[in-house]
DNA sequence: ATAATAAATGTAATTTATACATTTATAAAA
DNA sequence: TTTTATAAATGTATAAATTACATTTATTAT
């Protein structure tokens, strides 16, 4: 038998239900919902699990969220794990508090997604983990309700994408303007007109150009460009409209 | 001491903690960040707590997420408790889950934010709980992070208010032009143009107009509207951009 | 009959978004 | 060395949306 803590009487006194001793627990967990891009098409990071239970099927990243810990801090703490990554851009997306969605126990977990640069990654340590990207189209199904997360996960991104530029924040230290075109053509699922994208994005001006160039992908080469932070936090904080 | 049940060691392995006994516990609580319009402003519902802990002090209305409802229905629970009211607009603000949030003992809360018709509320109900509006101007000091919670979602509110007419949600079934105004000035705490916002409201083509008219702030009266559900649902599955 | 008051209405000017075609720099092939 | 192939870079005219702004109208109370 459990017995709740004293001081936890307090909000007792608002409810009909009898708190005084059980046996009852409800565990915490936090879900990663890990994007990455790759100058090619948004990816997604899952793992396959290793161990019982569901051994051998597909899962998000997660962790239960530890006594010494916060629930942020626990899904930084995974995501350092499996990656090798600190300070990624990550925000809680929705707590998952259905009482049956875990048929093992009563469990609710915080979704988070994350947005990394994929380059960024410890490739070794990610594929020691057995975690594998997966293009948007072809994510496999995963364990309990992780596909519903992804879903929701991608809904939020395009959502937010709308309205601050997140995706600089999967894009390398250096990028070229049609790879962030690409990107944005990725995350909306739409094609744009390159000069009108290549207007808009530089009316922002929170882009430095370089001297560089990538020519990785054509003979003339495209100029790489740096994010200003600076100039984008004005922006942020000046309230921003970033609608493509 | 405390035993995690057997099917839960699926997660441990990719850990380095020992789960295998533990006296801790993690409280799980929702707390409901109650907004309110009347005609004039906007406001807050919170209420003074009648026992220890923080007795006399204010609080924001919550409870402990019980083992046999989802967190959601937890938040449902307690709005309906305090103002009667059932299928209110709650959407979830955040997780918080800092150790030491709560210096009680290890608790993080699930924030919900609803949004009221106040006219609809039970007032005996209300009074009853101790439960008391406040103007967003005169929020006096609350419990734990409560604050902070209200900050939060305030600022969720102006967000989501920008790409989605929640708005209407805070009013009465029929309303003026002018009041709903005078709501979205209140939300977005500046003036518009009376005649570019009649408008842009109407241009929206989600509002029946009725024959009556409400007398109570005019001589001429100002005539009376309802909320075109249908359209509006057609808008929003069309990817709506409602933007003053 | 008059005064007072909030509600209702229209238009011109400006800004922003869209549609659309050609030239340029370079590497590879001839 | 010349030609070819290819993605990158650039500008302009049109349409759509947003903003700024002043008067008339309906009604109640005096």
């Amino acid at each position: 038998m459990f017995l709740i803590k004293k001081n936890y009487f307090w909000r007792m006194s608002r409810q009909k239900v009898d708190y005084y001793a059980s046996e009852d627990k409800i565990y915490i967990a936090t879900d990663c919902i890990i994007f990455g891009f790759d100058n090619e098409s948004i990816k997604l990071l899952v793992f396959k699990r290793r161990v019982e239970p569901f051994e051998g099927e597909w899962s998000l990243i997660g962790s239960f969220v530890q006594q010494n810990e916060s629930v942020n801090d626990a899904a930084k703490r995974v995501l350092a794990e499996i990656t090798g990554l600190e300070n990624v851009f990550m925000k809680q997306l929705k707590v998952y508090g259905d009482v049956n969605r875990d048929p093992g126990s009563r469990c609710i977990t915080v979704g988070q997604y994350a947005l990394i640069r994929i380059e960024d990654q410890d490739i070794e340590l990610v594929e020691k983990h057995g975690a594998v990207w997966h293009d948007l189209e072809n994510i496999p199904d995963l364990v309990l309700d992780h596909n519903t997360l992804v879903q929701d996960a991608l809904i939020q991104l395009r959502l937010k994408a709308s309205y601050q530029p997140i995706g600089f924040k999967l894009l390398p230290e250096k990028f070229t303007i049609p790879s962030l075109q690409r990107l944005y053509e990725n995350i909306y699922q739409k094609k744009f007109d390159d000069r009108n994208f290549r207007k808009k994005i530089i009316a922002l001006d929170v882009l430095t150009k370089l001297e560089e160039k990538d020519k990785s992908t054509s003979k003339k080469g495209a100029f790489l460009y740096k994010f200003n932070v600076k100039k984008y936090d004005k922006l942020v904080n000046a309230g921003i409209n970033f609608k493509l």
